[in-house]
DNA sequence: ACCTGAACACCGTTCAAGT
DNA sequence: ACCTGAACACCGTTCAAGT
């Protein structure tokens, strides 16, 4: 019994669903902090380097995993009208950043989007025309929503990294601010503790959507079927 | 001759503005990137912990650099009208930051102020309350605008750090994406690229603010004096 | 083709010791 | 009071080598 080598290779230790699946634990398990290429390595029982061989970098890595939520969040509901089906697509999309807001450093640094967004984006256009924008226009509007929402996930997630809201140093520090130069920052300081608790991320949306459907005066309103 | 010991003592070889000094100088030179503890200690001719005589920690010194910054900027000529005001208060605010907009990041992380901005903001305040709004409805929309800068300031500077905007890998992914799944992405490709060179934050602080100068109902229209 | 080992070139920060 | 030296506990990534 001649033993012929099978043509089929050994299967690889790894490959790139495993490596974001395990970086996904391990942010599930200790955080974002936690995640590191030695980590994820340590994790699949490799080293380091393996992973080269199937991630191209860090932030690379970090957008396949927001990717995999992204792909699991369920479908929203929309509304038929243009200007509610925009609002309800980026709620949605910042509802799904909002979960990884860290990742949203990477995407801007790696220049990059998650492939899984894609549909959506086209969605965002094709209801922007059907509101009566031009291209452009759409181009223009979705700019400015999408750093509108970097914004309020950078802001917000800072704000939630700290655990005791009361020693915050920027409170502190409008309290202390001596009242005769500084009247309305001391007696602004409980309105801001509690602004903080909500989120403005809708309300500023709904202002930048309607300022570019609406012309600026009141008067002549955009036309909709 | 008897030698009195002089009761002053030997200055100090470090001191905080020292420290600000150099690290400003570092950046300027050799870029934000550049700039470490031990880089720093290395152009005063002292060891990194020698710092921490002097300065918390890092982000704390990153924000002293910003706050030495926002002191030398000129001050901006402010309108009457308070809506004016406001716009103009943000607009300055924002192009401080815009210098630095890496210092954003440990602004949030620490949760601080710069003192420098202080007056600025109590400004922004007074021109909101001027404007009549209530003082809770100033500070919500002062974190929503704020949230909107640090969007603009993220995104700005992440698309300033990339040389080579041809090669970007966001807008290869839309060029590249089908077009009969995507249409409109493909087509709205080259608007991106346009869309990106120009700074959208005037025209979004403004839809805020008017928001939330102006009832939603067209016809009522917050009264001006 | 896939993975390892060792190294490079760094970080911020702590601690104990010096003057 | 001010500063140093050595170390801790890490990073992402490159390179040459192994199987």
């Amino acid at each position: 019994m001649s033993s012929v080598k099978p043509p089929k290779r050994r299967r690889a230790r790894l490959d790139r669903a495993a490596i974001v699946e395990a970086a996904d634990g391990i942010i599930a398990r200790a955080g974002p902090d936690a995640l590191s290429l030695r980590t994820v390595a340590k994790e699949l029982g490799a080293t380091p380097m393996a992973l080269y061989r199937h991630v191209p970098d860090k932030d690379a890595l970090l957008v396949l995993v927001l990717n995999a939520l992204y792909e699991r969040l369920p479908r929203p509901r929309l509304p038929r009208d243009p200007r509610g089906r925009l609002i309800a697509l980026w709620i949605h999309l910042h509802a799904g950043l909002a979960r990884y807001p860290w990742v949203v450093d990477a995407l801007l640094n790696s220049d990059t989007i998650a492939p899984a967004v894609l549909p959506d984006i086209e969605a965002i256009l094709e209801a922007s025309l059907a509101a009566g924008l031009t291209l452009e226009q759409a181009a223009r509007l979705y700019r400015m929503v999408w750093q509108h929402t970097v914004g309020e996930l950078a802001v917000q997630s800072a704000t939630a990294a700290r655990t005791t809201p009361q020693k915050s140093a920027v409170l502190r520090t409008m309290k202390s601010a001596p009242p005769q130069r500084f009247p309305l920052l001391a007696k602004a300081a409980p309105h801001w503790a509690a602004v903080r608790a909500k989120s403005l991320y809708r309300d500023g949306l709904v202002a930048l959507i309607d300022a570019a459907l609406t012309t600026r005066t009141c008067g002549r309103q955009h036309p909709r079927p």
